[in-house]
DNA sequence: AAATTAAATGAAGATGATTTTCATTATCAA
DNA sequence: TTGATAATGAAAATCATCTTCATTTAATTT
């Protein structure tokens, strides 16, 4: 957590931006939060503890914390944008349950290896991608 | 062509819809276009054309196609859907060029092998995935 | 501890792709 | 040919994202 905290403000520094009030609690609120939310989702949440903050700064913020390397954003085709931590967090993919909403991270090296030789064969060097399965999760398909 | 022609009016005579002169001249303008085309793309070239046809109803005759199933929208990511041919086309994902833009078509047996594995392991029923590897292509790297 | 400088904030509005509305026109079966 | 209903096109609505701008705040300098 403080690990994390002084990524962000290395980040602030280096770019001779500010550490506010604002920021420093959305940062602790977003630390917090392990999931995939949308920007409002996000809002909401923030809202219920501090109603003084708008939504631009819960966006800027939300987009600052990706530049610092914490978050990066990912998109399910459901029309907005999500944010999930990156700080600590390995690569994944996801599973997308299209029934309940449900994410599944998964990992798989032998999948990254056969993309990496893929490219290769297409002289394309690959800078990042982005896996996705749809279909039903345990729960519902039964 | 022909054959495509046939699936189309198959569906809108399954769905109660009509064979109009803008779908007619609609579909076989798309099925002569081999790229991933924006709907604001299509309009372009429809207007040379014919430029008595509306936004409206290219975006409805799109969506239209690809109800059909002679067609299928493909998300890189710009903030805008693109349209792609998917009658006697087998599925296959795409490398990104992020530079000048280019699309690679490419297949992979062994990692589709390895999604779908990986699906079971979490008992979930794939119905179908997105595959983008971004980055620079051949041209782009020199 | 002021004063200074420049970034941050929040409310409101702009943007732009997508989707819908509605009056008019066209299709098609009877 | 007619009647029922779907399709069309212009315009407007929607909605997530992003920007503007007047005001406030943080950080630095006297
Ligand atoms: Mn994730
Ligand atoms: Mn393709
Ligand atoms: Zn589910
Ligand atoms: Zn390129």
């Amino acid at each position: 957590m403080r690990e994390a905290e002084k990524v962000f403000i290395g980040y602030l520094a280096e770019h001779n931006l500010r550490w506010t009030n604002q920021r420093k609690e959305l940062l602790h609120l977003f630390l917090k939060m392990e999931k995939h939310l949308t920007i409002d989702d996000f809002y909401q949440i923030v809202q219920r503890k501090n109603d003084r903050i708008g939504y631009a700064t819960v966006y800027r913020t939300l987009k600052l914390i990706c530049k610092s390397g914490l978050a990066r954003e990912v998109d399910f085709g459901e029309g907005k944008v999500r944010f999930e931590h990156k700080y600590a967090h390995e690569h994944h993919d996801h599973l997308v349950c299209t029934q309940c909403g449900k994410l599944i991270e998964i990992k798989s090296p032998e999948i990254e290896r056969l993309q990496n030789k893929l490219a290769e064969e297409h002289c394309f060097e690959p800078t990042w991608h982005k896996m996705q399965i749809f279909g039903n999760c345990g729960e519902c398909r039964k």
